[in-house]
DNA sequence: GACTTAGCCAAACAGTTGTTTCAAACAGAC
DNA sequence: GTCTGTTTGAAACAACTGTTTGGCTAAGTC
């Protein structure tokens, strides 16, 4: 094991890989400027993970993974059989609070990294796009399907699944088109207090939403 | 002039530069690539347009040029004093044709040009940003104001845009999120009658929504 | 001490990319 | 026809980029 750098050059450079990706993209970020922020030689990235695109892989690998381990820890959902013992109150807070995180991890401040590298993978797929729709997307959805159908009984399994896009929508919203949302608002970024303001705001938004649309299908019966 | 080509040399340049550059964004596409399928010579683009860049900045300003001139005819919007006379099922019925108008330009089928070029420049904000939100997003969250402030006059001005924001917010996702909402749903594309689907359930959602707040400002006089 | 191995570095390499150059081709005015 | 300004084409250019090479150091093994 070689002494010279002081900290795992390997670490340095998914570091700085991740903020340059994240920043710049896969085909902005250069590996010379992934290596001089990592403070390592240019051959190092290559050495230590093969390729360019390898780098890239790890990078999304890594920090997705990450994430997952973070939710699951942190924002554990009951299981099925005490999410139904639970009061429509206490269930409103769970989801409540789940959307500040989402606002929180993609809106910022300061801007996630995750969101960012969704963004950009959304423009241009790669291999990792299976590996985060399965360990970071389809978890999260999966609980906002429990909780929603544990608020709204009569909503059907689509109807539930549309309701969760339509929130998670509303979030994305903010942070994919910020630069367009901060023009027109004519400020230069979101303020301290913007994501909680926008969580109340998304939250009874959303039950609005689902209300009616539970309402509407226990009145009218309709086809498809 | 020349009548070397059939066509104008620089508008296949344009059309081929669109193309390419919402397939694989500014930097993914090549002039080279772009001069092929105009069937043009390499430096046919830097005579007609000075650079690469330049070009880029005239792909934007023509489409969204072009698309604010079709929404201005197609979809025009009553005067605020033709709206105020408008009942309750007229107005729903405008916004549910906005909504609709919407989702066939963002997610279509076909995917739709607008969109890719919209998601790529909030990954990377070129000179034309502004251009983007005053011709194409502020005219049309404008009008959307004016429908919804007529559908709901109890809502404040703050409320309204952030309603509108919610609905374009849903409408995005489904074009923003396409490779990871495919993903999550085990399909290969958005069927034929996904955006009518789609439609129906975010105008349900959203009037649901607005009522909601609507309503609570009637009947809770909150702080801030 | 001799040998091996992992980590790191400077330099070079091969391919690509945006841009420029300069001559040829062309249309229209005369 | 000649002349003029515009448009096109092939080639070259200079800078950039991902990758490879060969050698160096330091630690571990025997």
């Amino acid at each position: 094991m070689a002494t010279r750098g002081d900290r795992r050059t390997r670490q340095r450079l998914l570091g700085a890989a991740s903020e340059l990706f994240a920043a710049t993209g896969f085909h902005g970020a250069k590996v010379r400027d992934i290596a001089r922020r990592a403070g390592a030689n240019l051959a190092a990235a290559n050495y230590h993970f093969g390729s360019k695109e390898a780098l890239y892989l790890e990078v999304l690998r890594t920090h997705f993974a990450e994430i997952r381990a973070r939710l699951s820890a942190e924002a554990r959902l009951p299981d099925k059989a005490a999410l139904a013992r639970m009061s429509r109150a206490q269930l409103e807070a769970l989801a409540r609070m789940r959307l500040q995180t989402m606002l929180d991890i993609l809106v910022g401040p300061p801007p996630g990294i995750y969101g960012r590298l969704i963004q950009r993978e959304m423009c241009d797929p790669s291999a990792a796009l299976p590996h985060i729709v399965d360990e970071f997307i389809r978890p999260n959805l999966e609980e906002m399907r429990l909780v929603f159908r544990a608020l709204y009984p009569s909503l059907t399994a689509a109807e539930v699944d549309r309701c969760s896009f339509s929130m998670v929508g509303q979030v994305m919203f903010y942070h994919v088109m910020r630069p367009a949302v901060l023009r027109f608002l004519g400020r230069d970024e979101y303020g301290r207090g913007f994501t909680r303001q926008l969580a109340e705001h998304i939250f009874d938004f959303s039950l609005g939403g689902m209300e009616r649309l539970a309402s509407r299908r226990r009145r009218v019966r309709r086809a498809s």
